[in-house]
RNA sequence: GUCCCCAUCGUCUAGAGGCCUAGGACACCAGCCUUUCACGUUGGUAACACGGGUUCGAAUCCCGUUGGGGACGCCA
């Protein structure tokens, strides 16, 4: 039996870290397996779905890597069957119709409240004589739901789960207007899509018996479930678009790469050993449901960063200038010149080895891009600059002219040189020296950084700080 | 309120009854390396929520307590 499985984001908002994990797992279940992994847009709520909505979570998810199978199924287009089945569950005598106004419904919830009983609907419909329904009102169809013992889900995650039927009500199946609920519609299309396995956030283990029951009802073939525990924000809560969460293009925009938001989501509720660093085609030879914990997990902006720059310090140079080169040329306010450009890939591995984001890497790369004095940093590296050490820069400026080889190695012997000179250590010189040409205290090595700069550029900028 | 789920360092986790004096990672602290910052490396602080069982033996199994979370819509 070949896997599928399914990712099915209601298009109310972004595509958020908790649903891009339930994404994230889904396929990579359906990689694993030699499956397939659909995309379905669950769409029925038609006043709240939107389409940017809809283009942020495709965007989000294509971002990330995670490549959908077939076409995106919109849920709302199937209406028309989602209905067709409702009825043939009336027809069939495990469906009726509930004449209950909302109003009613509310004073009935409230009337549960308040004597402290389970809110749910009271059946007030389901043996009535439909002679009795009150003229010119639409009904809803409900499910006819079964009354006594239990319903059992083994869920791949959870283990056996069981709850009393007594406890699950007759939930409505098709709405007055003739559109269907959430619940139908996810049963009649993960039928007809043929999803084997169905994988989400565990806000969702209540409704599977219920959606069990709809599949009993017709007789269909019951998927495999499997309910991943919920992403909390720090303090411990649900993490939703309403609570903390972020969109995943935020964390693009933060600097970080899909590579690194997937294994850090990954390990979030999963875990295969000791293993922290696991890139995604060993995720995909390793990804098991056995290995999902069973409880929720905070998410922890640290430990994202500390995986995104490892992520950061192994991409090629050649896949990293593409994505700083915006970033840095919204800095300049202008193109970065062809100068520029080949002192960024010369200088590019140096700085990247530091640098946890694409912000930062940006930020600690843009006094390569640019031309003349760069901008000083802060008081610390201010400081660096006294008279004392413009005086040396200046006579340092000096000394350089003579060096004729302008690499790493000729120009360390004659730094050094100048030092033993000027009877100083090395770091007197050096520090002043990585201010004048980086307006930092933190750069990559300054021999490595004068050779990149070259011998106009640094005289240039020596010049600007002794002055 | 009712139902369901969960419970190991601050955080993510390893742990399938003896391999546990509880391991790894992030974060934190100290040392080394060093031209700065990183990287790397060495060491350190830090956890089985509590109470009962079962067993020769429990972080691991059972029950309860407490705590946390989720669900109870003509939302998805």
């Amino acid at each position: 039996m070949t896997v599928v499985t399914r990712f099915a984001p209601s298009p109310t908002g972004f595509l958020h870290i908790g649903g891009a994990r339930t994404a994230l797992f889904n396929w990579l279940y359906a990689r694993h397996t030699g499956g397939k992994f659909l995309l379905r847009i669950e769409d029925t709520d038609r006043a709240r779905s939107t389409q940017t909505a809809v283009d942020a979570i495709l965007d989000g998810l294509s971002w990330l890597g995670l490549q959908w199978g077939g076409d995106v199924l919109y849920q709302f287009q199937r209406a028309g069957r989602h209905a067709e089945v409702a009825h043939q569950m009336l027809a069939a005598g495990k469906a009726y119709h509930c004449y209950a106004s909302p109003q009613e419904l509310d004073e009935m919830r409230e009337a549960q409240k308040r004597a402290g009983v389970p809110i749910r609907y009271d059946g007030r419909w389901r043996d009535r004589n439909p002679a009795d329904a009150p003229p010119g009102v639409a009904p809803v169809i409900r499910l006819k739901a079964p009354h006594g013992g239990q319903t059992v889900i083994q869920d791949a995650v959870q283990g056996t789960v069981t709850v009393e039927n007594a406890v699950l009500d007759d939930m409505i199946l098709l709405r007055a207007d003739g559109t269907p609920t959430y619940m139908l519609a996810v049963v009649v299309d993960d039928c007809d899509m043929g999803v084997t396995h169905v994988i989400r956030g565990d806000d969702h283990l209540n409704n599977a018996f219920r959606q069990l029951q709809i599949i009993r009802a017709m007789g269909w073939p019951e998927p495999v479930y499997a309910h991943i525990p919920l992403i909390h924000g720090t303090d411990g809560a649900k993490l939703s678009k309403r609570h903390g969460a972020l969109g995943v293009d935020a964390y693009r925009d933060m600097g970080f790469l899909p590579a690194a938001l997937r294994n850090y989501l990954l390990r979030l509720g999963w875990g295969h050993g000791d293993d922290e660093i696991i890139s995604t085609a060993q995720a995909i030879d390793w990804f098991d449901l056995a290995g999902v914990g069973r409880s929720p997990s905070r998410f922890d902006a640290m430990k994202l960063t500390n995986l995104n720059a490892h992520y950061l310090r192994e991409a090629p140079d050649a896949e990293l200038l593409p994505l700083v080169l915006p970033r840095l040329e919204k800095k300049l306010g202008r193109e970065v010149d062809a100068v520029g450009r080949t002192r960024l890939e010369r200088g590019l591995n140096g700085v990247k080895q530091r640098s946890h984001t694409l912000v930062e890497l940006a930020d600690k790369l843009v006094f390569y891009a640019g031309h003349g004095a760069p901008a000083i940093a802060d008081d610390k590296a201010r400081a660096q600059l006294t008279p004392d050490s413009k005086a040396l820069l200046m006579r340092l400026a000096a000394s350089l002219d003579g060096v004729a080889d302008w690499t790493d190695k000729p120009l360390e012997d004659a730094v050094r040189r100048f030092a033993e000179a000027e009877n100083v250590k090395l770091g007197q010189v050096a520090q002043p020296l990585r201010v004048a040409l980086s307006g930092s205290t933190a750069s990559p090595g300054i021999f490595e950084v004068l050779a990149i700069l070259g011998a106009d550029e640094t005289r240039t900028r020596l010049l600007a700080a002794g002055g």
